[in-house]
DNA sequence: TGTTTGACGCTCC
DNA sequence: AGGAGCGCCAAAC
C-alpha cells in the first residue's frame, strides 16, 4: 500500500499483476504483441517488460502466454519453448507461414 | 543509488 | 526482405 498526497490509499500493483490480468483476457485464436500487452497493462513502450514478465510465469500456468508474439508476427521465445508455443498456436487454429503469424488476421485489438 | 538486463520495436539501409 | 543500430523502461542486481 502506498500513501498518496491526496490522503488516498491505493493498492500497489506489480507489472506481473497487471500483465497477467490483460493476458487472461486475450481470446483463444488471437494474438497480441509484447508492445500491445505492455500498453494494455498500462506500460506504454515497455514491450521488453512484457517479455521479462512472461518469463517468470510458472510452467504449469493456465494463462495463455503463447498468444504473445513479437510485432513481426514471429515467436521470440528461444527453443525449446518456441516449439511448444508454435504447437499451442496451431492447436488454436493460428497458422504460421514461413514461421510467421498473419498479424492482419489474428492480432487482437479491443 | 547507479548499472545491467532482456520472450521488444522502429527506423534506416 | 532482412539485418544492424539504437531507443525504450521496469526489474533485478
Amino acid at each position: 500500500m502506498k500513501r498518496l498526497k491526496l490522503e488516498v490509499f491505493v493498492k500497489e500493483q506489480s507489472a506481473l499483476d497487471r500483465i497477467c490480468r490483460v493476458l487472461a483476457a486475450i481470446p483463444e485464436g488471437r494474438v497480441v504483441t509484447y508492445g500491445d500487452l505492455a500498453e494494455m497493462a498500462g506500460y506504454p513502450r515497455a514491450a521488453r517488460l512484457a517479455g521479462q514478465t512472461l518469463r517468470k510465469l510458472p510452467r504449469g500456468t493456465k494463462l495463455p502466454w503463447h498468444r504473445v508474439i513479437n510485432a513481426q508476427g514471429r515467436i521470440s521465445l528461444p527453443e525449446p519453448g518456441a516449439s511448444r508455443q508454435r504447437k499451442r498456436l496451431e492447436h488454436e487454429g493460428i497458422t504460421l507461414l514461413k514461421g510467421r503469424v498473419d498479424m492482419s488476421k489474428y492480432r487482437w485489438r479491443p
